[in-house]
DNA sequence: TCTGGGGTCCTAGGACCC
DNA sequence: TCTGGGGTCCTAGGACCC
């Protein structure tokens, strides 16, 4: 009696979580029973299918496709705009819904977790799955696809076999008949990228790659390829994580306009880095490498990043260096998109004593700290900087922080 | 007005040190 | 004169995931 791993994926999550929202909300429509998608808004350049329901699916309409060519395919699409608060709540009400199951458990994504038993035999998983299973959909009002297995690659595998509403176990017994039938693509790991690669050398299915020459995978594809021959054969070594530390943050946003002066792109880039140094600090966590991303108007992208001095969580230490790596990045071209990301993060805990940090740096702490206080309170846009005063632009660009949010009403 | 945004991990090349 | 070699650190860029 070996360990149990289950993978649990909510079906089209963001389009479920929104039916379940409108729902509760007294909205009187299942976007869930017709051809609809989670897309972003095309007047600021965000349109794109973030999520599709069943039946937009048969068009053959696709996530990061554009809404575009999405109504090409189906001109009746009901297009949703996306609510990331309540999936952030959604998402949070699930995974503690999950813990009362077992405390090991694996966060994977917004959508996706892992659970693992160390004492329940094949039928009693099967048996505890589909409790999991019709629970949330009762509970909750979504559905999810339920795999199990005995590592997290074959639970995933399994829980992509059939959608939606399903559990599937894919056990090492059942590799042959379940995994080595799909096409490569299908595996975990295998990408655009890969995907042709493999093709070039005949490999199609998952069971050509198990049974393919180790030698051409792993001298052409390095390490990635040996990781993807170990998958086709449902050899996953990988440990089971619970609650590791974040490794880096950062906010990228494509700007509602082309940006061509070095003004506006310094404020944009406030912006950017307001929002990531208060989830920085909101993690617990200093940084010592910053970076800035440029896409330009054709797509371009170019990124740099400098190791400071000192570890840091404070925005305007963040800000400085951003902008002095904008300033060597750019050539001038049209900008669509910018990014603030910082990483080699260590836990605040820990603070160093900063030989570096000026006298204006130990004030801009404690004013952040102030700002911080205030934003959890009373919302986001409760303190904004001078410059965004009276302007189009958003004094918090990008995602959001995944903490409560003051305000909200008490959904799912 | 076709093309988002959040991450992780790996590789390669140059600088620098012994 | 014709070119050590091992190691670490840093930056750029690419592949993949959801």
């Amino acid at each position: 009696m070996g360990q149990i791993i289950m993978h649990i994926d909510v079906n089209s999550a963001f389009l479920s979580w929104t039916a379940a929202y409108e729902k509760q909300m007294g909205i009187d429509r299942d976007i869930r029973t017709v051809p609809s998608v989670i897309g972003g808004n095309e007047q600021s350049r965000h349109g794109i299918v973030l999520a599709k329901s069943t039946t937009a699916k048969k068009f053959k309409i696709q996530t990061g496709m554009s809404l575009m060519e999405a109504r090409q395919l189906c001109p009746n699409l009901l297009v949703v705009p996306p609510n990331y608060r309540v999936y952030v709540r959604a998402s949070k009400a699930m995974r503690e819904y999950l813990m009362s199951f077992t405390p090991d458990v694996q966060v994977f994504s917004i959508d996706e977790c892992f659970l693992r038993f160390t004492d329940l035999k094949r039928e009693e998983a099967v048996e505890l799955a589909y409790k999991i299973k019709d629970t949330i959909k009762e509970k909750f009002g979504y559905t999810v696809n339920v795999g199990i297995s005995d590592n997290k690659l074959l639970a995933k595998q399994a829980g992509d076999l059939e959608k939606p509403d399903k559990c599937h176990t894919m056990f090492p017994d059942e590799i042959k008949e379940k995994l080595w039938v799909l096409p490569v693509e299908d595996l975990f790991m295998v990408g655009r990228r890969t995907k042709p690669k493999l093709n070039r050398w005949g490999i199609y299915t998952i069971g050509e790659l198990a049974n393919s020459d180790y030698y051409l995978i792993s001298t052409q594809l390095k390490s990635h390829g040996r990781m993807i021959y170990n998958y086709a054969w449902g050899r996953d070594c990988s440990t089971f994580k619970t609650g590791e530390p974040i490794k880096s943050v950062g906010n990228s946003s494509t700007l509602k306009f082309n940006v061509c002066d070095h003004e506006t792109a310094h404020v944009m880039l406030l912006s950017l880095t307001e929002m990531t140094a208060w989830r920085l600090r909101e993690a617990n966590m200093n940084c010592r490498v910053v970076s800035v991303g440029i896409k330009d108007k054709d797509f371009g992208y170019a990124a740099k990043q400098r190791k400071l001095d000192f570890f840091t969580d404070c925005t305007r230490d963040i800000y400085i260096n951003i902008c002095i790596l904008f300033d060597e990045l750019w050539d001038g071209k049209p900008i669509r998109q910018l990014g603030v990301h910082v990483s080699d993060l260590e836990s605040s805990n820990i603070k160093q004593i900063n030989i570096f940090q000026d006298e204006l740096s130990k004030k801009n702490e404690i004013l952040d700290k102030a700002v911080d206080k205030i934003r959890s309170k009373f919302g986001d846009e409760s303190v904004i900087r001078g410059v965004f005063a009276n302007t189009e632009l958003s004094p918090l660009l990008g995602g959001y922080p995944d903490d409560e949010y003051p305000g909200m009403s008490s959904i799912l």
